[in-house]
DNA sequence: CCGTCCCTCCCCCCGGGGGTGGAGGACAAC
DNA sequence: GTTGTCCTCCACCCCCGGGGGGAGGGACGG
């Protein structure tokens, strides 16, 4: 069973050099190119490839914008992505992975990589960039900028964190009253030696404290 | 320069085909074994490795919580963390990166690959299986997305959502009046509005919401 | 045994924030 | 012109949330 590929860049060299990699695989068959988005999601819908590559920079229609377009109103069902590309700057990468993209190599990778990624992305894995991976796994640690885990935040009581964690999921004190079973008097201290430990103003600012220092963390359930 | 490497699992005979393998490497050097996570932290700390090679199931003190300390409050500076187990289950893969774990790899990678990821680690950047890079770019594409961002966020004017941005940033109104240069009752029936049409109670679930559905994020400077 | 820390709770005060119900002007669309 | 939306602002009321200041009991360590 072959691997149907679409090669989608503006450069025709680029276009090119990459089908003569691929086609050294009895397994892969480039089934088309495209030179920008539009034409990429046009070629998409007709060819039916298993996984497209992508360039990030193109006209009319970047490569992020193109992916999220295949994987959300593509073809059914839709291609896997590769993204490659020259840069491997902040937005690219993590709007190319928000968009559906499953794999995101720089262009300086090795032929053998390339290939590997093919393989990897059409058995229903991802692959990324050692660099990449590194990006994304800092942005899922949330560790990239740890300012004051140990300085202030450990001045807290256990119970004052407790506290401060109800407050940053949006509760009221009589909430949180309910919550941990005291009476509201004694949420309203706690939170009270919270703000004065921290430096804080109200509890609005403890919410934006919380959430800037991984106390809590964006999409984790309550 | 030499990679210095410190091994670390239960069972010895891994031990021991681990040092085989890594030790075909010129540039590699084993400078300690170790059978659990608490000998793990001492060798650490005495022997200063590049690049821990550690499991996740050991006794003692597993491999999740034996990363936190390495990273944490081990060393400095703290060492490179692979951790090398032979199931990918999700709470051992997003405890581990949460921890500062750099590289994932299952047993089942050819020893190429293991080479692969000591340097790749070495080199600041990271390293995880296919499977495990999936689960993290699905768990990074899923967590930020499914919220609420077109259906709710979009009904808003473009001055309500330049006010919710400012209360998530945790202004005051009074704050965010002198910002807009509006008078305090305006922004109040800015902020009405937001959280009318968000269904909120008060200005702190506002900052709640924000966050969740990526209107502002963490780390941003404002 | 006594000091310290933490958790618990109380009273009083009051200011900011949110709810209600408007009103006027600018501007685009119909 | 008329309608609608958006931004701007006003007055009023009320209550939650935060500050001050204090107090009692349990746990722990010196």
């Amino acid at each position: 069973m072959t691997i149907r590929l679409l090669i989608v860049d503006d450069q025709e060299l680029i276009r090119t050099g990459l089908r003569l990699i691929l086609e050294t695989q009895e397994d892969f068959e480039v089934v088309g190119e495209a030179a920008d988005g539009r034409e990429a999601l046009a070629r998409a819908e007709e060819l039916r490839p298993d996984v497209v590559l992508l360039d990030i920079r193109m006209p009319r229609m970047d490569g992020v914008e193109t992916t999220a377009h295949l994987t959300a109103d593509g073809p059914t069902p839709p291609p896997r992505v590769l993204i490659l590309t020259t840069f491997d700057l902040d937005e690219y990468v993590f709007g190319a992975l928000r968009a559906g993209a499953a794999g995101f190599l720089l262009k300086d990778a090795s032929r053998e990589r390339l290939i590997e990624a093919i393989r990897v992305l059409h058995a229903g894995d991802a692959l990324l960039s050692p660099s990449v991976t590194r990006r994304l796994v800092e942005a899922f640690a949330g560790r990239i900028r740890p300012p004051t885990p140990p300085g202030l935040l450990n001045a807290l009581t256990p119970r004052e964190r407790e506290v401060l964690v109800l407050v940053a999921r949006g509760l009221s004190n009589t909430e949180i009253a309910g919550r941990l079973v005291v009476t509201e008097a004694t949420v309203k201290s706690h939170l009270g030696a919270v703000l004065a430990k921290l430096g804080l103003r109200d509890r609005v600012q403890a919410v934006v404290l919380a959430y800037e220092n991984g106390v809590v963390v964006a999409g984790e359930p309550a």
